[in-house]
RNA sequence: GGGCCGUUGGCGCAGCCCGGUAGCGCAGUACCAUGACACGGUAAAGGUCACAGGUUCAAGUCCUGUACGGCCCACCA
């Protein structure tokens, strides 16, 4: 077996006169390139399919380090998938769907979207865009220029990619904005909404109001922020008893419909059912129990406004109370005051309305602090405050209609079958599930997928308006199948032409997008060609593997498995991997705001491909690792050492055949033993996805090769003289073998280097050969024996040479006698050694004497002799 | 507030699942041009495995707790 792999790609030996990883990759790039190796190739021998959920790359910006860092243990993956025989599918996409992309477009070409406008086939932007004046497009023409501005972006990063020998097949590239994928997108919404598993609702839902957008759960992100408890005082109906109630949002006072307190709170128990007012506007409120309110913070009794904090919501909904709206979308105070507002009530809200929130609160403590019902100063505290992930101003609580599809935040059976799909999936870390279960867990309400912003897929609906010119969101128009991808913005639904758009009479189109994720919820369905060839895709899924960061189990994952569970009542993989964190050399997190944010193509540039893979390779799956040049440096130290090692076995000799039936000596016999075990140990540990366990175990028996077994045996293979033919023969098998194996093993995480030293002997390409199986010629020395015996013979070699070094003299000067005293099976072992030891020693004569320790007499040559 | 992960020589990490003499790489020390490699080689030095208990003949490894670091989740009064 063994080299019977692979006989037909052997060739006459050609070794390089100096080998140098200078020009290396590119001139194997080039040779992956023009065969297209990485072409996913459908199976016709019943090879089993490994296929991967690539994470589609953000195009906006540069490569960062994470990216680069999480795609190398991909593809380390999936190069050992392919060696070992499987049809390998690892496609890729570009993420550039989103608000990243529409607002770099917006700077660059100096545009702005208007859904309202028509599209317009003639536009071009404008010359010189004016960050002040940007132009309205169409949406349409707005998604056309995120389409021509990404598309540049999409060409560098592919390059980067390559550069990187990231082995994904090119020729199934897709991009979350392209056709096919809003295809994708908007049919599986459509089968959401006709099986009521998307549903559209009138709440009260977190918006952003930088972006005017509403915002899911799953973007929302804490933040430290200063605030400050107010003390109101607040007056019980009737009587001159003042009710104090701390607030850090007492802007909010003209929209508070209650006050809340803890049903088991004595304080406030005898309160329960009564009213009081509110300070300066006078407004009568109820005084409530509910079991969310907590005693300890601040009075105990809590402004319950519409709406404040998710809280509020909750009370509002569940105590049946009236809504006072005065936040608006735009984050100023609307205009008109609560219905239920006397005069003076109206007069003191004139001087919030149309304000911002901090005018508005300023506005409101001043008249407070006029009042009196101001009690003390406000009180400086920092707390945690829900932002939008990519916002800069706190999330406000507005009620809009927006899209939801079912996740089980409001549905106990669709939350336990979403836990149970989690524990089905394998995960590794295994760690990692109990993210995705806090998350399940956790979840709060439905998914909201509508968003208010141009540069994505649309929602493909329109909705009928009525003879009076009112909107009925509720009779909504659903575009046929093969009509997709549609935009209602410019797109008619059946039964209607365009000069119905908005009348009486006729139909308007939803207006919003998707959120990004309900897009990449489906990258197993739009990369497997669900829609288009349901063949292929039927082979592909379920995928093999997700691999991705930690950081989006509670979008990127848990969307997609929602969608798969909904769509195909199966998980849409049976793996999932997650990368750890890239930190910068201080091991913080890297992250634009602090400015340590890495890049890591001028690693590449400067120390090579391979280089910058045992890096990131060296870090165990889901484990944080800082980034490190002295790893990178070791990296191409490991890949100069691979390309020189290779040479000096190639270079015994031209011959093309490799036969273990020729090994003959212990030595050799030794080294394959231990080969093996280190074959099974890799295996073991990619089969698991540890690419770096194989790496490990690789490594250290390659240095150990080199350093013992090829010093040990050189000059017998070199054939010195008084060599037998025979010794020198088995030398070269071993060391070839060895080198060819070992070259494999390495091959997913440094594949230049070793695509480079295949090729000195092989026609075909290390990135389509076999990967090693153990020989099981090690003639009869199990495992362990055979490092027990090789152990032996290191320690020898090492003792020998440390006399040298002490004797400050090079490992070249002669022993004149070396005595070894040592246990019996120890002196069997050395006396099998015994021409290697000598050779590599320069031993003149070697006595045995038995004994219970080791202990060696060395007698070196006179200085003069060396 | 709940949870997860980590804490091993100066630095970066492995070992822990399945307990049995503490390992790797880098840096640092001394030396070495021998026909693959100075982007090299050799050797020596360096750790009571965060802390406190427990289980055991035996604990870096298993159990309990504590501290520190990082992350995830949680209703912003």
């Amino acid at each position: 077996m063994g080299n019977a792999q692979h006989p037909h790609a052997k060739k006459p030996v050609a070794v390089p006169e100096k080998a140098s990883l200078d020009g290396l990759d590119g001139r194997v790039r080039e040779r992956w390139e023009s065969a297209d190796v990485f072409a996913f190739k459908k199976p016709t021998d019943g090879r089993e399919v490994f296929s991967i959920d690539t994470p589609p790359p953000t195009v906006s910006g540069n490569l960062h380090a994470g990216s680069a860092f999480g795609f190398t243990h991909q593809d380390a993956i999936a190069r050992y998938q392919r060696m070992a025989g499987r049809a390998v599918f690892f496609p890729i996409g570009w993420d550039d769907n989103g608000l990243p992309t529409e607002r770099r477009v917006e700077n660059y070409y100096g545009v702005r979207c208007d859904p309202s406008l028509a599209f317009d086939p003639g536009f071009t932007p404008p010359e010189k865009p004016d960050p002040k004046r940007k132009v309205a497009v169409s949406r349409p023409n707005f998604i056309a220029l995120c389409e021509e501005l990404t598309g540049e972006d999409e060409k560098v990063f592919e390059e980067l990619y390559r550069r990187l020998g990231i082995s994904v097949d090119w020729n199934f590239v897709y991009t979350t904005i392209g056709e096919h994928a809003r295809r994708t997108s908007q049919y599986a919404f459509l089968q959401n909404l006709a099986r009521g598993e998307a549903y559209q609702s009138e709440a009260p839902t977190a918006w952003d109001v930088s972006f005017q957008t509403a915002v899911a759960q799953a973007e929302f992100e804490e933040r430290e922020v200063d605030g400050a408890y107010h003390t109101l005082a607040f007056t019980l109906t009737g009587t001159d008893e003042v009710i104090k109630v701390d607030t850090t949002r007492p802007e909010l006072l003209p929209a508070c419909v209650a006050l809340i307190a803890h049903p088991d709170d004595e304080r406030y128990k005898p309160l329960f059912g009564k009213t009081v007012k509110t300070p300066v506007f006078g407004a009568e409120v109820k005084i409530c129990a509910h079991k969310d309110a907590s005693p300890e913070k601040g009075t105990g009794i809590a402004m319950c406004c519409t709406f404040g904090d998710s809280t509020d919501v909750v009370w509002w909904r569940e105590l049946n109370l009236p809504i006072k709206a005065v936040m608006g979308r735009d984050g100023r105070f609307v205009e008109d005051a609560p219905e239920d507002f006397d005069a003076s009530a109206q007069t003191a809200y004139a001087q919030m309305a149309t304000k911002t929130v901090f005018s508005a609160r300023e506005a409101l403590v001043g008249m407070l602090r006029e009042s009196g019902q101001l009690l003390g100063d406000p009180r400086p505290i920092k707390h945690p405050v829900k932002f939008y992930e990519k916002g800069d101003r706190p999330l406000e609580i507005v009620t809009s209609s927006q899209w939801y599809i079912r996740n089980g935040g409001r549905d106990a059976p669709l939350r336990d079958t979403l836990l149970e799909r989690g524990k089905e999936l394998q995960w590794h870390p295994a760690f990692m599930r109990v993210r995705y279960e806090d998350w399940v867990t956790g979840l709060n309400g439905d998914w909201l997928i509508s968003r208010q912003r141009f540069f994505g897929v649309s929602i493909p609906l329109w909705y009928r308006v009525d003879d009076d010119g009112e909107v009925l969101r509720d009779e909504v128009l659903v575009p046929n199948d093969d009509a997709l991808p549609i935009d209602p913005s410019t797109d008619v639904p059946d039964g209607y032409d365009e000069s119905q758009r908005g009348k009486p009479g006729g139909f308007v189109g939803d207006p919003d997008i998707m959120d990004t994720w309900a897009t990449s919820s489906l990258t197993p369905q739009i990369a497997a060609r669900w829609m288009d060839d349901k063949a292929l895709f039927d082979l592909l899924f379920p995928m093999s593997l997700r691999p991705q960061g930690p950081e989006i189990i509670r979008t990127w994952l848990f969307d997609t498995l929602l969608r798969a569970h909904f769509e195909h009542g199966s998980l849409p993989w049976q793996h999932a991997y997650m990368n750890g964190w890239v930190l910068d050399p201080d091991r913080k997190k890297m992250s634009k705001s602090k400015g340590n944010v890495i890049t890591p193509m001028g690693y590449v540039d400067d120390f090579g491909a391979d280089a910058f893979r045992y890096w990131a390779c060296c870090a165990s799956p889901g484990t944080d690792t800082a980034f490190s040049v002295e790893q990178i440096k070791a990296g191409r130290r490991l890949a100069t050492k691979i390309l020189n090692a290779s040479k000096l076995v190639l270079g015994y000799s031209a011959e093309t055949e490799v036969d273990l039936d020729q090994v003959t000596e212990y030595v050799d016999r030794i080294e394959l033993a231990r080969l093996d075990a280190v074959i099974e140990k890799a295996t073991a540990s990619f089969e698991k996805f540890n690419y770096a366990r194989a790496l490990e175990a690789t490594e250290q028996y390659f240095w150990d090769f080199c350093n013992v077994y090829l010093e040990l045996t050189k000059v017998r293979a070199y054939g010195a003289e008084g060599t037998q033919p025979q010794a020198t023969q088995s030398a070269r098998v071993t060391a070839r073998y060895i080198i060819d194996t070992v070259v494999r093993l390495f091959a997913p995480h440094l594949p230049f280097a070793t695509e480079e030293v295949w090729g000195w002997s092989h026609n075909n390409l290390i990135a389509e050969e076999s990967w090693p199986v153990a020989s099981g010629l090690s003639v009869g020395e199990a495992g362990a024996a055979a490092n027990t015996a090789h152990r032996v013979v290191a320690d020898v070699l090492a003792k020998l040479r440390g006399e040298k070094s002490r004797a400050q003299l090079s490992m070249k000067h002669g022993v004149e006698s070396l005595v070894i005293c040592a246990d019996e099976a120890s002196l069997r072992v050395l006396q099998e050694a015994e021409s290697d030891l000598k050779d590599a020693g320069v031993i003149q004569a070697v006595e045995y004497v038995p004994a219970e320790q080791m202990e060696l007499k060395i007698t070196l040559a006179a200085a003069d002799a060396g």
